[in-house]
DNA sequence: CCCCGGCGTTAAGAACGCATCAAAATCCGG
DNA sequence: CCGGATTTTGATGCGTTCTTAACGCCGGGG
């Protein structure tokens, strides 16, 4: 069974969609703000979300780098705005769609089987939380915690670490790390990378000069090692 | 660079979406007609194609089901019609977006990008983990083992391994190795190779002397056998 | 038979990338 | 506006990797 997690602070929409999904066959899952809808989807991961943007307490498009964080769900943005900034924001934080209202239902119900049919040929391996020895690494908290201390990271740094975390094994280039973390103009400075890997070894590793989890490869990228 | 199949008869849109995207750097494929577009998407393998629907010889839905037969590519669909029966024809036959006519070119643009991300974070078609004998080569990860070691590769060992694994069975010019390694200025240096590939077969082969996988053929280029 | 071109192998200096420390600049909350 | 946290920038030393050169091998053609 598809299970939708729809997010609206609006009682008449909601009711409205959760109506017309649960005919359609789909388990829906409602929240009616930003919080509860992260933590709704850390809880229960649903197969697709739909979103509306004018929650009463986060922005949007806050909401949808949270879940983007550590999850891959399809997300399908309704909002009230038709001016195109709006939509380019929310798709560049990472939605999937975007619909403006008022939408009709037989839409919006293409546009979400569209995206669980993308999701459903995708690979599952969505764990939000990841150990490796005595770290345990929690995506959707955003937390690192080792020998069950919890590790104070800033921002750059737990941008770095999640992404090579959400990558595990893989090798991530200077490029993309540089790219995502920084912005597209920084795709050079690979000197940042050496002083924030060594910081975050520092508090990491348990020998910070001989690196267990985050592996140099030279002259291409790094690697979590787990 | 991510290559973008544009096709519609309307030269006036073509040329417009053709300049918008190539200012973006993207390199643009263009077909103004069904059958051209089916032709060009199975010879060249773009990443993303965005498709008119009022295409003058076939329907729109039966390009989409066209493609869908044997490609995951991601499908944006244009319009002039906003009538919602023929969005979810479209999107029920395999489009990942829909977008109307008149659009504004930031939208497309973050669209296309919504579609590119998602693709790109998909299994990537081909089979990243290739294995002959005793070695394994996870083009993914950017690794390799050797009965069941690491062996660690420096980035030009890399790029060469990868390279002949990737078409493995198939024979590589030392010209082409040359220029995709090392860049084109050194498609003449074929000393290098001989190098390289001594090194690599020191780390890989059981024994170097008598190569199994990094396969000579002299005057010609080289070969991976598995 | 010997020369020559292409290949394999080894070795050494040059160039590059990385780790680390430290200080300056910037950001942010009170 | 201040003070602490965070990010950016600079400088240095070290190890690895790339480049280049030298030499030996093999087979084909003159």
């Amino acid at each position: 069974m598809t299970r939708v997690l729809v997010v609206d602070d609006d009682p008449q929409i909601l009711r409205a969609l959760k109506i017309n999904l649960a005919a359609r066959g789909y388990t829906v899952l409602v929240a009616s703000d930003g919080t509860k809808a992260l933590h709704v989807a850390a809880h229960d991961h649903p197969d697709v979300i739909v979103l509306d943007l004018g929650l009463p307490d986060l922005d949007g498009t806050d909401v949808i780098s949270g879940l983007r964080g550590w999850s891959t769900t399809p997300i399908i943005v309704l909002s009230a705005r038709t001016d195109s900034g709006d939509k380019v924001e929310a798709l560049d934080a990472g939605a999937d769609d975007y619909i403006t209202k008022p939408f009709g239902m037989d839409e919006l119900l293409a546009r979400l089987r569209a995206a669980v049919r993308r999701a459903s040929t995708r690979p599952t391996g969505n764990d939000p939380l990841v150990q490796a020895g005595e770290l345990y690494i929690d995506l959707a908290a955003k937390q690192v915690s080792r020998d069950g201390m919890l590790v104070h990271l800033t921002p750059t740094e737990w941008g770095i670490l999640e992404l090579l975390v959400r990558h595990r094994g893989k090798l991530v280039s200077q490029r993309q790390l540089l790219g995502e973390v920084w912005g597209p103009r920084y795709q050079t400075e690979s000197h940042y990378l050496r002083v924030y890997l060594a910081q975050l070894r520092r508090k990491l590793e348990p020998d910070a000069s001989h690196p267990r989890y985050l592996i140099t490869e030279p002259g291409m990228g790094y690697r979590f090692r787990s």
